[in-house]
DNA sequence: TAAAATTAAATCGTATGCGATATAAAAGGA
DNA sequence: TCCTTTTATATCGCATACGATTTAATTTTA
């Protein structure tokens, strides 16, 4: 093993990590694009897809982002009417996110998606489930202190 | 399983890819500013210290990125003067990439990066070997046509 | 060989992603 | 209670990421 092969990108781990990533939300773009929602807004819609009422630090807990990227994207889930955010009245500094009925009824829409990406991704199920669990390790460790 | 257990985000794989792909460039951040890089700056690097000269598509081809985000990139790498920018003399559509010494020189430096990413990321050799396999598997799954 | 097609970069506009800071409301403490 | 601290969002600036278009050089072809 020579001094520099740990500085090669194919003996790098977070570059496949970052290219997947990158790959696969291209994969979805043909498809957001018909629900008029970018990737990162697709993830939120489906935050309150199950979750119905959220508020920002709530939403950046899940998805692992901050109001700096969420108030942005927030404001323009609500100018497509699939969102509505109003100020708590029990505690002003919290904003109350929830789904309209627009918003609701493009989980019907969204159904398709899954499947699609699923069959395009390709892997066996064993494989996934190891992928998956890997992965959320990784998460773990990451972020622990 | 219910209709709409497809659209929950603990169901979803491309979601832990992309927190993992975001979580693991955050940790390269405290080291990628030492040598004033950012994390795809820092791939770019990489690919130069192992190829020394390059040109905008075949960089792009290896890190599936094009121009409109190469170009801006590139120039910012040669402003500070790792990188050196010139037309190619027998294509002239052609732009030759090469390291200056300088750029050469960081190598040295980022040679830590590894060894503290991997440490944080903290897998087993087998789950590591494993994930790698599965996630260019999926590179190659999604980028045939 | 001149026009058409292709190719390589660059440019433009929009949407994140994020460190840093600002603002405003609520909680806590002397 | 008044002042300090904490908390929740919002704002700012910079760096990607990328679809779409433009520009310029080269190649193809009629």
């Amino acid at each position: 093993m020579e001094q520099y092969d740990s500085l090669k990108l194919k003996n790098q781990l977070c570059f496949p990590i970052y290219l997947c990533s990158k790959e696969i939300i291209r994969k979805y773009t043909p498809y957001l694009n018909k629900l008029n929602l970018t990737y990162t807004q697709y993830i939120v819609m489906m935050y309150l897809w199950e979750n119905k009422e959220t508020n920002v630090k709530e939403l950046g807990r899940t998805l692992l982002l901050d109001s700096n990227t969420l108030t942005p994207l927030l404001k323009k889930l609500e100018q497509k009417e699939y969102i509505k955010r109003t100020k708590s009245e029990k505690d002003e500094r919290n904003l109350v996110i929830k789904l309209t009925k627009k918003g609701e009824d493009l989980k019907q829409q969204a159904l398709e998606i899954p499947k699609q990406i699923g069959k395009c991704i390709n892997l066996e199920k064993d494989e996934t489930i190891i992928l998956y669990k890997t992965l959320y390790k990784i998460l773990e460790n990451i972020e622990e202190r």
